[in-house]
DNA sequence: CTGTTAGCGCCTTCAC
DNA sequence: GTGAAGGCGCTAACAG
């Protein structure tokens, strides 16, 4: 019905914000610019010609020119882990207050990477924060691009890369000289997916810090949630012939998935019976029931690492590699008998 | 170090490509155009050159042309609530299915629904997926821009707004009926914050239904999170002097810490000796130190009715606000006991 | 099918 | 402090 062809829906443009102000378009643009030069007179003028129009700056013409999103691409590879809505929740909150704006990917599966890759190029994003197997030619296309990122949680392959990990090698240190020190001698690991790198880092940690006492665990590989875990605690005790004292999960919800499985199936109460750890510090892991054991990641810091090493490199593209490692902080639950 | 100023971090653009495959600029962008009408030649040749430079098309400059930026903006007011990874996961990876892309927007507060507009408008989404509490004029602005709403789990306070929802009145009232079935006639109900929509919904819902069966609940008033459940139950005990039969929860979160609470505090054994029934169907509600009876949200049907509906609507800007009910599945855990 | 020509909405030198 | 003019990278009519 409206004459106007295109008018209609395309917003108010700064020559609409300039023309009702009686100024030129330029100085439109520098009112909505932070390092504009403007009369307060005039500012106050265009500020209200902008609210009664409800105007708006295009980001995408000013990013054409400016060469910058404001857009930060942050991508998880499996975002149901419990993990990551916290880890996401406070990202896009601390970038929001910077001014910046998440377009997030999600991935389906890991090797779904390079598809997603080619879905952010076009959006010129700033930086990138990845919780996801990013290969070295996959980092690369970042570095080619001059688009600076932040690995979550694992570092690259070969070629270094800025990263905010928390140290999962101490913390399943930790965990098994505790149990160790509580007299516990016969141990079975549940590792997470072959595909996780945080999952394969713990499963090493815990196994050589269980070498070196010179003991072998038996072995179960999971998926990182609470059915295999349950799955992995049969698996060991069909294993070890009834005899376990101990089971070290990788991730917190395959622990309780175990602890599950020991209370409901095999009648046994923690920690007399039987010991079991997690991984992570998630929401569930305090629940009364559960109580775990557990390494918490220091979530807020590291979350406030990522974006501020984001940020500075942004703003300068120069800064080498640097890879932050956080402690993570023992959760003493009381799922586990330690010494 | 470099000599060129500019051309050093700026990508390579169609002219590039153009001049490499030794065509004019608009042959390239017909060539990454669907309807571009390009000889097979033509476009082989183009898009050697365009992988041999690495180009993609810079979708700010397109978007500025045609109006559309592809990208959907997400507006989620507490991505912890256990419900909201899965619903997430789905939506990104639907929407990207589709070719489109998820600009991701999380609330600290309910009160900051108007600083995220004024973020949203800039990047001129091509829609958008809510939930979060939106006032009518809120709702206004969207329409005012011609952009798309669709609202998850909430409708608009006044005018008619396009939405999804778990059909929570039905939810509550199977679930009632069900517990007086079951016997049970002295009744709690813990409820969520009183600025969650959903959370006020199925309190009325439950506590209409209680009423027509001549039955006042006792009352807590809690925060959707598994402490403030357990909160809950010990004030609801208080107010009952110790005889409740059974306790409504306005979401699972909250029924976990009730049930914790429950067993852990007064050792109580459900569902023999008192009835406890959540919403929403998450995660933990399975495991089995829970079994919870719950109604779980179909969220594979509402996500996928979500995004087609906006798909439509951006598709078709004249359609009229439809709103879609969903009925929730009953999940008969081991919780309550039902009649 | 292909190249030429205008802009999309804004920022950014420049003169004034 | 302010306005005029020239693009940013691309698409969308047009001619050929």
């Amino acid at each position: 019905m409206p004459k106007k062809k295109q008018a209609e829906t395309a917003g108010p443009t700064s020559y609409d914000v300039a023309s009702l102000a009686g100024v030129s378009q330029s100085a439109v643009s520098r009112a909505f610019s932070k390092f504009g030069s403007v009369a307060p007179t005039t500012r106050a003028k265009i500020m209200r010609a902008a609210k009664q129009l409800g105007y708006q700056p295009n980001a995408f013409a000013r990013g054409l020119i400016t060469k910058k999103s404001n857009l930060i691409a942050v991508i998880i590879s499996n975002l149901t882990n419990l993990n990551y809505p916290e880890v996401l929740a406070e990202l896009t909150q601390r970038l929001s207050a910077e001014g910046n704006r998440v377009l997030l990917f999600s991935l389906a599966a890991e090797s779904d990477v390079d598809d997603v890759l080619e879905q952010v190029w076009p959006y010129r994003v700033d930086g990138a924060i990845v919780a996801a197997r990013l290969h070295d030619d996959q980092i690369q296309q970042f570095n080619d691009r001059g688009i600076p990122v932040i690995l979550y949680n694992r570092v690259g392959d070969v070629a270094p890369s800025a990263s905010v990990c928390c140290d999962s090698a101490a913390g399943e240190r930790e965990l098994v000289r505790l149990l160790m020190a509580g007299g516990h001698r016969t141990f079975g690991i549940i590792a997470g997916p072959e595909d996780s790198y945080v999952g394969e880092e713990r499963l090493e940690a815990a196994r050589r810090a269980l070498n070196q006492s010179g003991i072998e665990p038996f072995f179960f590989r999971g998926r990182f949630d609470y059915a295999s875990g349950a799955e992995g605690f049969h698996a060991l005790m069909d294993q070890a012939g009834g005899r376990l004292d101990a089971v070290i999960c990788t991730n917190d919800a395959m622990a309780i998935g175990a602890i599950d499985c020991a209370k409901s199936t095999y009648g046994f109460r923690l920690p007399d019976d039987i010991s079991i750890v997690g991984f992570d510090g998630v929401g569930p892991a305090t629940w009364a029931s559960y109580q775990l054991t557990t390494i918490r990641q220091p979530v807020r810091r590291m979350t406030a690492a990522v974006v501020a090493m984001l940020l500075e490199r942004i703003a300068n593209p120069g800064m080498a590699p640097e890879q932050r490692l956080f402690g993570g902080e023992l959760l003493l639950g009381r799922s586990a008998r330690l010494g």
